[in-house]
DNA sequence: ATTTATTTTTAGATTAATCTAAAAATATTA
DNA sequence: TAATATTTTTAGATTAATCTAAAAATAAAT
């Protein structure tokens, strides 16, 4: 029994996950400080509580690395994190760039059973608004690439997440198509003959990409099985 | 500027909110104990933080009363309290009694923007699933009255809050009607010679009532101007 | 109007999370 | 490898929120 985490610990955790790249590397004291906007003293008391509870694995000067439970919470942290964000761009309007710091508070909700109720309401989605993948109730998410929409298989499915040419005339067709970061675009259909593609945006009606553009349009998308 | 609180001084001011009678009475030092499940040393020391900062009223011995910059918060924190038992129960299904330790803490998440947003989203409702009024942006709710199926006027609107008799055979009769705690019901017709009702439960199809089940069954409803 | 009971307040400790400043260990560089 | 720089840890304080135990004020009862 894991005795309820306070916010701090919480946060610890994730940021230790995410510093490590998904749990894998070890962390070192004065990055996690930085990160967690605290000094290295702090840093340093919480670690020795992380470790106690066997959450984190710490030897004095040789950083920390996540324990099987403490990456668990983690990832059950990411997931209602990401899982919000969706709620608050799909259903209450916001704009992808707005949600971050409400997420942040709402990660941290307590509930046996309303992540689940909300994971179905959002229709079980596997991306976030910034393109990144959502971890399952068993923390596993799917790999995610990022690939221009001319490289993309036809019926893909992913999120606008950079334009890598930052021509205006570019950015201002984009625009013109109802095209921004956090868009979702499904790939409909490609023509051969001279690379252009059709596409849906935010599953709106049907619109074409010629190559040059399709080229430079930069989503994430997860593999499907 | 409120310097922003912390979850536990907007706790105590919405506890003292309630326990004031919606902010009239004087609140003494015990019975604030008593409902934040805490002694009441405690109580006295936060209630002179609050004092300091004039979000509420104190006098050694003398109980507190909320000030209208604490009364003010208070009611925003009801705000958020009773939207998000609306979304928890109209949009994810939970039951109208599942949710109270939930919007206990969603209560507390901070954002400009956020409840406004959320508000829109249900609809603007006036009432929580337990049949107590929302305030609105200014604090304000509308009166809420208990009356019968069987006196209120055609077309009123509420939320079963009570079963007069605890016959079994009434309950049995309510359930198979599916009317139960928490549901939402519309008085569409009355008929003057036997005083049945035809409602709908929760939007659904009509439904009919005689007037001994409709004399037991108590609503809740806002009084429309 | 005393005495008794209740309520409220103070005094002094405790715990989580933080800090600053200094000491210790490790890494880097000349 | 010795000197210097960086990183990490400790020691000791601080703040919010809490506690227990005892003192003070108020209320109730004889």
């Amino acid at each position: 029994m894991v005795s309820e985490l306070s916010f701090t610990e919480e946060n610890y955790l994730k940021a230790i996950y995410h510093l490590s790249r998904e749990g894998n590397e070890s962390v070192n004291t004065n990055s996690l400080a930085e990160s967690m906007n605290t000094t290295p003293a702090s840093v340093n008391d919480m670690v020795k509580r992380l470790a106690h509870k066997n959450l984190i694995g710490y030897q004095k000067y040789k950083g920390t690395t996540l324990l099987s439970k403490g990456k668990k919470i983690a990832l059950t942290i990411v997931r209602k994190h990401r899982l919000w964000e969706v709620f608050l761009v799909d259903k209450l309007g916001f704009r992808w760039d707005e949600v971050h710091e409400i997420a942040e508070q709402l990660e941290h909700i307590k509930s046996p059973g309303l992540i689940k109720r909300l994971d179905k309401f959002l229709g079980y989605p596997t991306m976030d608004p910034h393109g990144d993948p959502i971890p399952n109730e068993d923390g596993v998410m799917k790999e995610t690439r990022r690939a221009s929409i001319a490289e993309v298989t036809i019926h893909s499915e992913g999120i606008v997440v950079a334009v890598n040419d930052d021509d205006t005339l570019l950015l201002q067709h984009l625009d013109s198509l109802g095209i921004k970061l956090g868009s979702r675009i499904t790939v409909l259909d490609r023509t051969d003959f001279d690379g252009s593609v059709s596409i849906s945006i935010d599953e709106g009606p049907e619109q074409f990409l010629s190559k040059p553009v399709a080229e430079n349009l930069m989503i994430t998308l997860t593999d499907k099985k």
